[in-house]
RNA sequence: GGGCGAUUAGCUCAGUUGGUUCAGAGCAUCUGCCUUACAAGCAGAGGGUCGGGAGUUCGAGUCUCUCAUCGCCCACCA
């Protein structure tokens, strides 16, 4: 192995990646004595394909898993996909089409084993995309929700809950998707807004010139109608309740009655039912117990009800019964109308409200057990605040419709006689006996399947064998045992009650027991718009492209680091480059990460290798300052580990090795080298590049690839072994020492005050050497002659003068605990060094006088804590001790 | 209509319990450097009355109220 002049991320990427799944370093063992850490992998569905959304997602999830892993847990994250009912189903059926079939042509058997090879083609290419970016899950326990240990939770479920009375069938309005023709939950839904147009048509009385004004946005219904509903409070048409008119283009008769539904205030106060196409006019009509008329086609087109308007689209058929209204004088006008509809959240088609038969559960008594757990802190929230969205759901939680017409997806296992009786079933037999059936009775499974997220509901069960390959039920089996409750669920906030409150209530039901302890809800990525990034839009890059060109390591880090917890992420977006701009973030940290690699092979190679670290004695200040600077890094990144602060984590490791390290320490190293003996040398170098280690092991679970070749490099492993399963160290208090912290920091500002003080004279270049003068205590001057080499190196000085008194020209800067002198020689302007020293002067006097004003003000200096008074004393001496040495320096000048 | 979140430099965002180094970082801009790890870099500089207003306090970017704007979720009167 041998260091490139750049990381090269194809190779490596690769070859790292198939080195761990040889290496097993992914593996989980639920016998392990080691404490357990677990992840469920939020399935992606089987038609997926890569987007941003699961570039953060699975990176955070990487991040706690690998991180653990390195934390001495016992670690595992189970993969799995998802079956995706209508998606797969719709993708299969569009490939039919195109060989001019439909899935009624081949038939149920044959259409689902279709499906089934569709899978076995194309299915999962999303999990191997998701190896790209290098996360680490055990494959070997990847689930797939239609699998037959899946299969068989879900069908025991669903008997269960049957059997408990909280799964029940019923004929209501449902959301149904013309499209995919079938019935959707209500979570499927979305509202927009649309501008549209309100009708207001003339209900004749019969025989008469009189009428009612009917208003609707959908006349295309009024086939349907039943009856039109008045406020019975509403003195206008009080007195018309009981009476007939005539539904337009019908010619129906249909009653007047009175119902509180209708709003006097709203457009004419008389609104028309049709019980079959509006969930608010079924509930009226159940109340006045009309009959409902369902006039529109599951297709979404009109039925014969509809007469002339039968076989036409709903819209269409809008668009003539419009016309004929219009032209037959029974519209009397048309206003603008902006309203929400609900829309298909797959299918994109506005939803129908539909009047059938659908299989339900009954929300109510899941949701109190799943409500409290979470109210109770048993399962945190992050960030909390959407505690109060899942509470404020679960409080208002209707009932969940799990039917779905279609054929892709666990069959609802319902027999029916033939008499319509019915009952849930493992088997036939079991059927009958339920039923009381003779041994022959001849039998009928229901037609519909499951929502999908009736098997997603159980992830938690399922994915640690709930059931096993036998189909027995084994809910204390080992790996249950040691890896749930889980430790974290890392998600989209989008799928909260379809998901997240959903799992809850399964595992409290099944087990009585949590399914997760903690949920981390991710942001959402978006353009520079403020766009979601959307396949539907067509706003987004693929990630594979993005990965090819500045690497997985550098886009993991970037979405970390700009990805705060509970707030959406902004990324501009060049789409006809397929690229993201900011990944050169990561990008250039992993140039820098990779040079400090390359800088300390090449001082191996000048040095030699040993082992020996250097005694307490021949460590130099910055050699303690790093140290001391690694233990503080290594305590914060716990602290926002801990606390999910990701972001906050990537940047103190981006501080830390780019600043601290880089900036420097290397840059100190480097300097003490050229006076050190290579004996020393060599030492030193070991010492550093034990400290880039533990800084390669904290960035790791960030970013896998780059950090395992570096240190497989820098300390000469062999393939086998994986920085994946090296052990953090600890933070040691005992190490951090203050006052070296301290004294670097002073030489920090010595040398930053000394370049600013050369930048802004304008004779002078940086790398000009010249003298130095620098006046200060005497515990900062003995600081000074300690580090004498090192601060005149980092100073590019000739020579530097304590307590100075050399005479000769120079500009002059202060700091709060040194005065510097640097001497420019004849050739500074005097005026722009007057109108510089008057400027920080001015400034100066400012505060000066701020401070002032507060201590002479008695109630700050009688109500504030000593020490705030105190400090505000200190920093007015220190500053007028400034002022004063800055005026000497003027006048010196004039 | 109800709820949640946001508003800090040109852009993207940090700012933990109100009090030194609190007004910050990165990008962008400007100036100077190809210094033997790194120009994907180094050194330096400019730029904000912390959305408006009021209040609490000796003291508010930070706490309270209010207004404004933006985003999201839920509800859904034809």
């Amino acid at each position: 192995m041998q260091f490139d002049k750049n990381f090269n991320f194809k190779d490596k990427e690769k070859k790292w990646y198939q080195k761990w799944e040889d290496n097993k370093i992914f593996k989980a063992d639920e016998n392990s004595e080691k404490e357990p850490y677990s992840i469920l992998m939020p399935p992606p569905n089987v038609t997926g394909m890569l987007h941003f959304g699961h570039v953060l997602n699975h990176t955070l999830q990487d991040l706690f898993i690998r991180r653990m892993r390195m934390d001495g847990r016992e670690v595992v994250w189970f993969p799995g996909m998802d079956h995706a009912g209508i998606a797969t189903q719709t993708k299969v059926e569009q490939k039919l089409k195109e060989e001019g079939l439909s899935r009624h042509d081949l038939g149920r058997e044959k259409f689902v084993a279709k499906v089934w090879d569709w899978k076995e083609e194309y299915g999962g290419i999303i999990l191997e995309q998701l190896k790209r970016l290098g996360i680490s899950c055990d494959w070997d326990r990847t689930l797939f929700t239609m699998d037959e240990t899946a299969s068989k939770a879900v069908e025991e479920m669903f008997i269960r809950l049957y059997d408990e009375g909280l799964i029940y069938k019923g004929k209501r309005i449902i959301n149904w998707s013309p499209l995919a023709q079938t019935a959707l939950s209500d979570e499927e839904v979305e509202f927009k807004e649309v501008h549209e147009k309100l009708y207001t048509m003339k209900y004749y009385f019969k025989g008469t010139d009189s009428y009612l004004k009917v208003a609707t946005v959908r006349p295309e219904t009024i086939f349907g109608d039943i009856a039109v509903a008045v406020n019975p409070n509403d003195i206008r048409y009080k007195k018309l309740i009981g009476q007939k008119v005539i539904v337009p283009l019908v010619g129906r008769e249909v009653e007047i009655i009175g119902d509180d539904y209708a709003d006097p205030e709203f457009g004419t106060g008389c609104v028309k039912i049709t019980p079959a196409h509006d969930p608010n006019d079924f509930e009226i009509g159940k109340r006045h117990n009309l009959e409902s008329i369902n006039t529109i086609n599951p297709d979404g087109s009109m039925n014969e009800l509809a007469g002339k308007y039968a076989g036409l689209d709903r819209f269409e058929a809008r668009k003539l019964v419009i016309k004929d209204l219009e032209e037959s004088g029974l519209m009397e006008k048309i206003d603008d109308y902006t309203h929400n509809v609900g829309f298909s959240q797959r299918g994109g088609e506005p939803i129908e409200p539909y009047l059938s038969d659908q299989w339900f559960v009954n929300m109510k008594p899941l949701a109190e057990q799943a409500l409290k757990v979470v109210q109770d802190g048993e399962i945190k929230f992050h960030p909390n605040h959407w505690v109060k969205t899942y509470e404020h759901w679960m409080n208002n939680i209707r009932d969940w419709c799990i039917s779905r017409q279609l054929w892709w997806g666990h069959r609802i296992p319902v027999y029916y006689d033939e008499n319509g009786n019915h009952t849930a079933a493992r088997t036939e037999d079991e059927a009958r006996t339920k039923l009381n059936l003779s041994s022959d009775a001849i039998l009928k499974q229901d037609e519909d399947v499951l929502d999908t997220w009736f098997s997603s509901w159980l992830w938690p069960l399922t994915t640690m064998g709930w059931f096993d390959e036998n189909g027995n039920e084994n809910l204390d089996n080992p790996t249950m045992k040691k890896f749930s409750p889980t430790d974290l669920l890392v998600t989209g906030p989008d799928i909260i009650f379809f998901w997240v409150a959903r799992m809850v209530m399964a595992s409290k039901n099944v087990k009585d027991e949590i399914p997760f302890k903690n949920v981390y809800f991710t942001s959402l990525i978006r353009d520079g718009q403020g766009r979601k990034l959307s396949k539907s839009l067509g706003n987004s890059p693929d990630p594979l492209n993005v990965m090819d060109k500045y690497g997985a390591d550098a886009v993991r880090f970037t979405i970390l680091y700009l990805a705060p917890l509970g707030q959406d992420v902004r990324m501009e977006v060049d789409l006809e480059a397929q690229d993201i701009p900011s990944m050169e973030v990561g990008r250039n940290f992993a140039n820098k990460l990779w040079n400090a690699g390359r800088f300390l092979n090449m001082k191996v190679e000048q040095f030699g290798e040993t082992n020996e670290m250097p005694l307490e004695s021949e460590l130099s200040l910055s050699d303690k300052w790093i140290q001391s600077k690694l233990h503080e890094t290594i305590s914060k990144i716990d602290d926002c580990l801990n606390n999910f602060k990701v972001t906050e984590y990537s940047k103190t490791l981006y501080d830390f090795i780019w600043s601290d390290y880089c900036g420097w320490y290397i840059e100190s190293l480097k300097i003490e080298s050229y006076s050190n003996t290579d004996e020393l040398n060599k030492k030193k170098l070991a010492f550093a590049i034990n400290i880039f280690n533990e800084v390669l092991k904290l960035l790791h679970p960030v970013m896998p690839f780059i950090t395992e070749e570096l240190w497989h490099l820098l300390n000469k492993k062999a393939e086998n072994e994986s920085i994946s399963t090296q052990q953090l160290i600890k933070s040691d208090d005992s190490v951090i020492s203050k006052s070296v912290i301290y004294d670097f920091d002073k030489l920090m500002t010595l040398v930053e005050t000394t370049r600013s003080l050369k930048s802004s004279t304008p004779s002078v270049s940086a790398e000009q050497r010249l003298k130095l003068g620098i006046t200060s205590n005497e515990k900062i001057t003995q600081l000074i002659e300690d580090n004498l080499n090192l601060l005149k190196e980092l100073t590019k000085s000739t020579e530097i003068i304590l307590n100075n008194t050399s005479e000769g020209i120079s500009v002059k800067g202060v700091t709060n605990f040194a005065e510097i002198n640097l001497y420019v020689g004849e050739v500074v302007d005097v005026e722009q060094e007057k109108e510089r020293l008057s400027g920080e002067i001015k400034r100066l006097e400012g505060q000066v006088f701020g401070i002032n004003k507060k201590l002479s003000n008695a109630s700050f200096v009688d109500n504030a804590p000593a020490s705030v008074v105190e400090m505000e004393r200190k920093k007015l001496s220190d500053m007028s001790e400034k002022i004063e040495q800055l005026k000497e320096s003027l006048i010196s000048f004039s």
